[in-house]
RNA sequence: GCCCGGGUGGCGGAAUGGUAGACGCUGUGGACUUAAAAUCCAUUGUCCUUAGGACGUGAGGGUUCGAGUCCCUCCCCGGGCACCA
């Protein structure tokens, strides 16, 4: 049934189709495996205050146009939708307000899928998602259990942003300029205890699996550089008058015999040893110094080198030299082995410090090509291959094969090896918050713990290898897990969300909560303010950090493929059906965190046997923002933001959806522009009118008959197009073919049912409203979604006649329609009788005559 | 600084090395209307007075019968990285 309007009113049409597709489950994912598949997911969106921004229809709807024309393709299609929802606003504003942000967060979100189903989108709503529902964050925990059991979870001191005002660990998006979002306080790098993954376990794999995924070039490249990897050597140089070494990461082994001096990190552990009594006030005070330096100043600075001198030396192992060490923040402490072999002929920054200092420069490659007559000298400092000079016996060789020999030597003389470095850090994987999901981590002491794994229980099984200790003041504790059927483990509730003022979460405060009696065999916890049962309960601290919004967005495409299954993350059965997306949209911002995080946790999880894929996301694709109608970001402070909400109002989602993606390329960035909506709105209107008559029924120029001819053709080239266009993602060029036939179709005295229909079909995926509602107007009892696409028949592009453009000297001179039989001397003839040509080649020798079947003539005249 | 992506009418954009500017917006003229809206028709890169022609895809070179498309140099815009040895 369809609405009973004449006229083409959106207000009425959509929402009638809206309610009928989720009253009627239409676009509900089939549970039948014999189905091909198609599993398509957008990076779901955190429900903010502020509601949906036309940035996020975009990606949307670009996936609904192939989730529903895969449908329409004979694939059993997911398409699903969900929320990440936990995160610092709702915590930020519970902190304001006392509001729980559970309760902010609902709100959120019903205004988020209100607005979301506003638009249209063929979803299945009963696989809706959300990462601060107990239910799905119990196997957010239950992974991060695995992650404990293989030793992938560790506690350290890291460097995270602390603010003495706020007294509070600060995100990186709560810091503006160098101060704090709120106060406008200062903000400073702290060590403070953390929960961390190693993620660098498998930089190899993360850095090796990019091979085999379908991603954009540059999101491959952001990732790789991002790993970092970096293949050299590890050097010993002793330490003159220490029994002690100083070992250094050396990307350029070759160029050994030009180290004049060493550098080590200001936080090097050496330095106690090795800075000399007349020294120690100075390398301190720059300690100090280095400090105090934020991040800000490290890189603004960046180009001035400083240092100090330790007043120690160390012997080169290649040829005894003896060589000074010095200390400077060019050296970082967390790369490599934090000292270096300063070779400042062959390396930019040792260079401009051995300006700075006067220290030595011994150059000891020069160019391949490099001329001995005086003038071809090698320009300092030079840093690509070449030939060595100055080395001993290396000199003469290439610097690659000087590079395996002096490699080779070292480790024959145990003095050096090869060895592989990654620019990647573990994962700080704690937040000092409360709106997150708790760590299902209990603190027990050393002797508990021991006892504890001792015994044959599930607990004991629980656990790694190593166990996971935390340094608390003096003690040390030991981690045990809260075993998965204990799961979820939920946040208190409370009505304070204050920071603690001690770096640590506001959850410290809930002691309640936090100490507990836990029994060393079930693995049951029992509040610490009831009397300990009996000896078997051991006195236990919960983990009071919890994880990072990324957290919940590492797995959640597992989880759409079975969302509801309280035994499992994903049924065996449904992972291997789904596999993993076909298809991922989402912005750039996310090229690195979210997709490398992601797929760390995939890696893991094929490690337990519990996915079959070994990478989650094998083809992505970003869609590229859209910016105010200034040209620059959408952003309240500026006010050029556009509400989805505004423009439905207006001109309809169909419109919406259409205009989003006519705008431009899907991956391009491009201005909103209110008044283009304009020309959807009027094709809209004239779909309508040449559809329905004035009285609302089927138009009169639509027969039963067979159709024009002309219409026919113009008909299969718009479903090639539209096919291989929605195919190829690119829907801006899809909407102009269609707008093509619609012109054509306009002019034509009748249309017949069946090119009608079929045109339907091939707005449907984007125009879903207004194709559903014309469609039920012609009697269709079944969604215009279940009809089987639409195919071109090849035959009928195939044209008798062809045009050709003549040409002299490659530019146009007329042109000729001519039968696509016609030979190469014919056209030639042809062209050369062309009155337009004439004119251009009478006084002249014809060259070269050229023909491009098809296309073009070129006469070449002088 | 290094690594990417891009630069085409007044605007968004389209063009497997072969008709540059599809499609849409805007502007202009006209039809319909008492009038307006809506709709429809024509026109809309620049220059030359027109027929017709010249020029034209950030700038300059090159390859080619033919370049928006390929190569080199440079300029501008956007994104990423930021002393990673």
């Amino acid at each position: 049934m369809a609405v009973n309007c004449t006229d083409y009113d959106f207000s009425i049409i959509e929402p009638y189709w809206q309610k009928k597709w989720l009253e009627s489950k239409t676009f509900q994912t089939l549970h039948d495996t014999s189905i091909p598949k198609y599993y398509i997911l957008d990076m779901f969106p955190y429900p903010s205050g502020a509601g949906l921004h036309i940035g996020h229809p975009e990606g949307y709807t670009a996936t609904d146009i192939l989730a529903r024309f895969k449908k329409a393709n004979g694939f059993n299609v997911l398409h699903p939708m969900g929320w990440d929802a936990f995160g610092l606003p709702a915590e930020q504003y519970a902190i304001k307000t006392g509001t729980h942000p559970a309760e902010t967060t609902s709100k959120n979100v019903e205004n988020f899928r209100r607005q979301i189903q506003r638009i249209g989108f063929a979803i299945d709503w009963d696989r809706e998602i959300n990462t601060t529902d107990p239910n799905y964050f119990k196997w957010t925990q239950f992974i991060f259990l695995e992650l404990f059991k293989k030793g992938l979870a560790y506690v350290d001191e890291k460097p995270v942003w602390w603010c003495q005002n706020l007294k509070a660990v600060l995100a990186n998006e709560e810091i503006v300029n160098g101060l704090s979002e709120v106060g406008k306080h200062p903000v400073e790098r702290k060590n403070l205890r953390q929960v961390v993954l190693k993620i660098t376990k498998y930089a190899d794999r993360l850095l090796d699996g990019l091979k085999d995924v379908d991603w954009p070039d540059s999101t491959k490249r952001m990732q790789k550089a991002w790993i970092g990897k970096s293949t050299g050597a590890e050097v010993c140089f002793q330490l003159d008058g220490f029994n002690d070494n100083l070992t250094v990461f050396t990307t350029r082994p070759d160029t050994l015999y030009g180290a004049t001096y060493m550098v080590v990190a200001p936080e090097h552990p050496i330095l106690d040893k090795i800075v000399t009594s007349e020294n120690k006030e100075t390398v301190a005070a720059y300690q100090e110094l280095s400090k105090t330096k934020s991040d800000l100043d490290r890189t603004e600075l960046a180009k001035e080198k400083t240092g100090v001198f330790s007043g120690s030396f160390c012997i080169n192992p290649i040829n005894g030299a003896k060589i000074p060490v010095w200390i400077a923040d060019y050296v970082l402490v967390t790369y490599g082995t934090g000292a270096i072999m300063s070779v400042p002929a062959h390396d930019e920054r040792d260079f401009e410090f051995a300006k700075e200092f006067n220290l030595p420069i011994i150059q000891v490659i020069e160019k391949n090509n490099a001329s001995h007559n005086g003038d071809g000298k090698t320009k300092l400092p030079f840093c690509s291959e070449g030939r060595m000079i100055h080395s001993g016996d290396y000199t003469g060789l290439s610097t690659k094969d000087c590079k395996s020999k002096i490699i080779a030597h070292l480790e024959r003389k145990r003095i050096g090896k090869a060895t592989v470095n990654f620019k990647l850090r573990d994962w700080i994987f704690s937040r000092q918050r409360y709106w997150g999901e708790p760590i299902p981590l209990v603190w027990v002491s050393k002797e508990d713990y021991h006892e504890t794994a001792a015994a044959n229980s599930d607990v004991a099984k629980a656990l790694p290898l190593e166990p996971i200790k935390s340094k608390e003041g003096s003690e040390t504790l030991y981690a045990l897990p809260i075993l998965p059927k204990f799961l979820p483990l939920k946040l208190p509730v409370t009505d304070s969300y204050q920071p603690s003022g001690t770096g640590e979460s506001p959850l410290v405060n809930q002691s309640d909560w936090l100490n507990i009696w836990f029994h060393k065999i079930t693995g049951e916890t029992l509040p610490r303010s009831i009397e300990k049962p009996n000896s078997e309960w051991i006195e236990g601290v919960r983990e009071s950090n919890t994880m990072p919004q990324w957290a919940g967005s590492c797995w959640y495409y597992l989880r759409y493929m079975d969302p509801h299954n309280d035994q499992e993350i994903v049924s065996k059965e449904a992972e291997k059906y789904w596999q993993n997306p076909d298809l991922y949209i989402g912005g750039a911002e996310h090229a690195v965190l979210h997709l490398l995080y992601a797929r760390f946790w995939h890696q893991v999880l094929f490690d337990c046997g519990l996915v079959s894929t070994k990478e989650p996301f094998t083809k992505l694709f970003h869609q590229g923002i859209i910016l105010g109608e200034d040209g620059s970001k959408m952003s309240k402070s500026v006010g050029n933001v556009v509400s989805p909400d505004d423009i439905i109002d207006e001109s309809g989602a169909d419109a919406l959806r259409l205009y989003e993606m006519f705008l431009g390329p899907l991956e391009a960035m491009k201005p909103w522009n209110t008044s283009g909506i304009e020309g959807i709105s009027r094709f809209l209107k004239r779909i309508w009118r040449e559809f329905i008559g004035e009285d609302g029924k089927i138009n009169s120029k639509i027969v039963p008959e067979r159709e024009l001819e002309e219409n026919i053709k113009i008909l299969h080239t718009t479903i090639q197009k539209v096919t291989e266009d929605i195919e190829g993602i690119r829907l801006n060029t899809a909407i102009s073919q269609m707008m093509i036939f619609m012109n054509h179709i306009q002019k034509s005295r009748s249309i017949s049912t069946e090119t009608a229909k079929v045109f339907l079909q091939l707005l449907a995926p984007f125009a879903p409203h207004i194709a559903e509602e014309i469609w039920s107007r012609f009697g269709e009892k079944q969604s215009i979604t279940l009809k089987a696409w639409p195919k071109f028949d090849p035959k009928i592009l195939l044209s008798k006649e062809m045009k050709i453009m003549f040409q002299v000297n490659g530019k146009l001179r007329g042109e000729a329609n001519v039968s696509i039989h016609i030979s190469k001397e014919e056209v030639i003839e042809l062209a050369k009788s062309n009155i337009g040509v004439l004119k251009f080649i009478e006084d002249k020798r014809i060259v070269k005559e050229i023909y491009v079947p098809g296309k073009i003539v070129n006469i070449v005249a002088k």
